[in-house]
RNA sequence: GGAAGGUUAGCUCAGCUGGGAGAGCAUUCGCUUGACGUGUGAAAGGUCGCAGGUUCGAGUCCUGUACCUUCCACCA
């Protein structure tokens, strides 16, 4: 029994049965596989924090593309899915919703509180892994993971270890990146600078023994002056030569402070004098280890003032700074108040400003690791795509500080150092030791901070595989092929891969990074929150199904792009998938029970040719851009194919054999190009593929391990593509007369042929006997084709193409002036044409520079309008006598 | 203060290594042709930001410039 198509293409009732029977028949799962050549892209792993944006959308569109490409050319693909912890993320978002439930998390205690994380994150992580499979995503769910399931906590505990041991693990009292909200150390890359509108406060400092001399200088944070061990001036500053050495009276303190000079103070900003305060600011911190300056930390984790600050003890730093100023106002020692717009550091998760603190953390040491790194890209071992984020990647490693990786969290992996609790020595360990080798105590700590989110996903691409263990999975599938992700986790995540990985592997994680933009709304802002303008995926498929959200995504896009969203944009996808539905239908409404007998090359009439050429060329080009990671380029040429050429072409030619002799021939012509083209379609839009060619091919269980169309050199028609381009024109031709002399569709006149030459005229007349009913494409009673113009009468139009001429008697409907303007108006363009080529072939410049093949094709362009304009010519004249 | 990207049809965007400007949407005019009106046939619409340069030939390569966007950066 034939199976048919539902008569309506309805994609919500399609996609989730079809996603069901993937997953039984387990076609996701990749396995070590010696006969086959392994491809692998490790899955970003979404955060388990909230749920599917379009962001994730187009990140895993891209990736499934290629796994399911790669998949049909034979490879072993693996697409290794799995979830990140996300650290910070996670902790804040399950304290708020145990603060909603009346519950805090420093009462519950540690423990508890990761109860109720592992809670979380068992619901977040299993939602957004089932939003991942309504887009149809074929990642390999078996071998599905989490930072910090088990195996990769082991590889995290593994890599802390080497890396202390080498020396590239240490603690350290620094100045770090603190964010008083959060209450917790950052690395630099989770700060972001923000212009804010603040103030420049010019302050006096009292020379100490020169009663009426003043220091000014210039800050915009005064509150921090209590913490200043100094004043600095440059040391070629001739203004100041005389007060190097000298004492200051620190105000609001009866401290005092001397001027130094270093060379890090800008002569020509500010006032020359800058305050310096090792413990709140990053550069002071540096000029006071030069100068050997004490550091006083005047502030608490939170953002208020310390004991040290006297009356302002307990004040936030803001409300400190208000009533500093009013003091030094009172004190007559604030000189002026300048409005001045700077960049301060802010935390990018909740926007807090940060405050420089000096803290003991822990650090990983860059400066070696990353060289290795530099060279993978100069070595071509890694590339971005496109190539422009190579400068991106250099320029940040080539500048790299070293990464602060404790966090003061409790969601996370905990670091594994021990501290004696009698005499404090520091342990690093993968277990809790048992005694101290410098005291022999037996009593330890273990170190409460735990890791960077981008620790351990930093090692996702071999943890996954089963790294620190020697796995088959290891050792078959890694390193993987290429990674997919967008440019903003560029320095957070992919650099920390890539060096963690040769430090650890020896080998780069992947060879290609192909960054994409980000999803932005119809009128180009990001996608967010609290603007309230995102689009949730889930929606679009529900509307609209999955395969249409996936073109969309992919249509137009070029690699590092940005780009919009537009609901008009998914109907036209929508659009586009109704069209194969249709078409595959009316095919399959055609086509007998039985198999089709393959035709012979005999059987095989030139518009079959034609299309089987051209589906084969497609083949090509489309494998061609797939390689260069030019997905849109190719899902448009698979598109333009399907629609313009098999559609609206091929379709309509076939039909007019329907009931002729070569009637299966082209019956088996539709369904084999339509299986090749749904082949190149499916990585795109893989349901509606999957649907249409396992009913169209009821012998097959899935379009998903078909093979990838290859290009046949038996397959490529060129002369037969030659004519049907010819005839293409010759219809357009005709339509457009009858159009523009308003004749109405139901008069039918006859036509005549006249070829441009014998050859020509051989080959069309070979066209209609195999076309069948030829007349309906060109509303003609009937096609005569002639050697000449033999019986054409004084009225009839003409239609000048570059293979044919041919008339049309219109008789009546013809208006004799009308046409000789028209002629006229079409010989101009002959004239144009001849000029443009005749211009460039008296150019003996191009004549002799330009390549040979590029010259013959101007000549014969010469060639065919000369021609046509004769065949105008002609015609003129017979309409002027 | 550095760096990258963008500037192409009314809108949103493609355009690979240089060889006669493209798509989708929108607009205008046709079509009850038995797969599809979520369709079909046509039309209109662009000095490819500006100025130079290289080349037989530049949207495409080079230089400069204007505007927009983004990233990086320790000038208090």
């Amino acid at each position: 029994m034939k199976k048919e198509l539902a008569k309506t293409y309805d994609p919500k009732g399609l996609e989730d049965g079809l996603y069901r029977k993937w997953l039984d028949k387990g076609y996701f799962h990749a396995e070590v596989n010696p006969d086959k050549k392994p491809f692998t892209i490790v899955m970003p792993p979404p955060n388990i924090t909230g749920q599917l944006h379009m962001g994730h959308a187009l990140d895993n569109t891209l990736q499934d593309i290629l796994i399911r490409w790669k998949r049909m050319e034979g490879y072993e693909a693996l697409w290794q899915p799995g979830t990140d912890h996300a650290a910070i993320a996670t902790e804040v978002k399950v304290t708020n919703s145990l603060k909603d439930k009346g519950i805090d998390k420093h009462e519950i205690g540690r423990d508890k509180f990761l109860e109720y994380c592992w809670d979380w994150r068992n619901e977040y992580g299993t939602r957004i892994m089932n939003q991942l499979h309504k887009m149809g995503s074929s990642a390999d769910w078996d071998r599905e993971r989490f930072t910090m399931d088990e195996g990769c906590s082991d590889a995290v505990q593994e890599v802390f270890m080497k890396l202390y041991e080498k020396g590239y693990i240490y603690k350290g009292s620094r100045i770090i990146n603190w964010c008083p909200k959060c209450q917790t150390s950052l690395s630099d890359a989770e700060v972001e600078h923000v212009d804010q509108q603040g103030h420049f406060w010019h302050i006096h400092y009292p020379v100490v023994g020169e009663e009426g001399r003043f220091v000014e200088i210039a800050t915009t944070r005064p509150e921090t002056l209590i913490g200043d061990t100094a004043v600095a001036v440059n040391p070629d500053d001739d203004r100041y030569q005389d007060l190097v050495g000298k004492m200051l009276k620190l105000p609001l303190t009866d401290r005092e402070i001397p001027v130094i000079a270093d060379s890090y103070v800008d002569k020509e900003f500010g006032t020359g004098c800058v305050k310096i305060t090792p413990a709140h600011d990053p550069n002071d911190f540096e000029v006071g280890k030069r100068h050997d300056l004490k550091e006083i930390n005047i502030m608490n984790d939170d953002g208020t003032m310390n004991e040290l600050c006297g009356k302002y003890a307990g004040l936030d730093r803001y409300e400190a700074r208000k009533q500093m100023v009013e003091d030094l106002d009172q004190a007559g020692l604030l000189v002026k108040v300048v409005p001045y717009t700077h960049s301060v550091g802010t935390h990018d998760r909740c926007g807090t400003t940060v405050e420089p603190l000096i803290k003991k953390q822990w650090f990983v040491k860059m400066e070696e690791m990353a060289k290795p790194a530099i060279e993978a890209i100069q070595t071509g071992e890694l590339t971005f795509v496109p190539e422009r984020f190579n400068k991106i990647y250099l320029h940040w490693l080539e500048n790299i500080h070293d990464w602060c990786i404790s966090r003061q969290l409790w969601w996370g992996h905990r670091i594994p150092a021990y501290t004696c609790k009698s005499c404090g020595k520091v342990i690093v360990s993968r277990d809790m030791p048992d005694t101290c080798p410098d005291c022999g105590g037996s009593d330890f700590e273990q170190d409460p901070d735990t890791l960077d989110t981008w620790f351990s996903s930093a090692l996702w691409p071999f943890s996954t595989l089963g790294w620190p263990k020697k796995t088959p999975e290891f050792d078959y599938f890694f390193p993987t092929d290429v990674l997919v992700t967008g440019y903003d986790i560029i320095f957070f995540w992919v650099v920390r891969m890539v060096f963690s990985s040769i430090e650890q592997t020896g080998r780069v994680p992947f060879h290609h990074v192909l960054i994409h933009g980000l999803v932005r709304d119809s009128q180009g802002r990001k996608m967010s929150k609290s603007l309230g303008n995102g689009i949730d995926p889930l929606e679009v498929i529900d509307k609209y199904g999955a395969d249409a959200l996936r073109l969309t995504l992919v249509t137009g896009n070029a690699p590092g792009n940005d780009m919009r969203f537009y609901w008009e944009q998914v109907e036209a996808s929508r659009n586009f998938a109704n069209k194969i539905w249709n078409a595959s239908r009316f095919i399959m409404m055609n086509l007998p029970d039985g198999e089709l007998a393959v035709p012979t090359s005999d059987q095989l009439m030139p518009a079959d040719k034609w299309i089987l050429s051209r589906v084969n060329t497609v083949a090509k080009e489309v494998t061609d851009n797939m390689v260069r990671y030019e997905l849109g380029i190719a899902v448009q040429k698979i598109h333009d194919f399907l629609w313009d050429e098999f559609c609206d072409w091929y379709i309509e030619l076939a039909k007019l054999r329907l009931h002729s002799d070569s009637r299966d021939a082209a019956l088996w012509t539709l369904k084999t190009v339509l299986s090749e083209a749904l082949k190149l379609l499916h990585p795109y839009m893989p349901f509606i593929t999957e649907e249409i060619y396992c009913t169209l091919n009821p012998d097959q269980e899935t379009i998903m391990t078909a093979a990838w169309p290859a290009y046949q050199e038996d397959r490529n028609f060129p002369e037969d593509e030659d004519l049907i381009r010819a005839y293409m024109e010759l219809v357009r031709g005709v339509r457009n007369i009858r159009m523009e002399m308003n004749v109405p569709n139901k008069k039918k006149t006859e036509l005549v042929l006249v070829g441009k030459d014998p050859a020509d005229n051989a080959a069309f007349t070979h066209l209609k006997k195999t076309l069948g009913d030829m007349n309906r494409m060109v509303n003609a009673s009937g096609i005569r084709i002639q050697s000449d113009k033999t019986g054409v009468g004084e009225d009839a139009v003409t239609v000048v193409t570059s293979r044919a001429t041919v008339y049309i008697p219109l008789n009546e409907l013809v208006d004799r002036d009308r046409e000789i303007l028209r002629l006229t108006e079409e010989n101009k363009k002959m004239d144009k044409e001849i000029a443009r080529s005749n211009g460039m072939l008296n150019n003996p410049k191009f004549v002799s520079k330009a390549p040979a093949a590029k010259v013959q094709e101007e000549k014969d362009k010469l060639a065919k309008y000369q021609a046509m304009k004769q065949q105008i010519e002609e015609q003129l004249e017979r309409y002027k006598n």
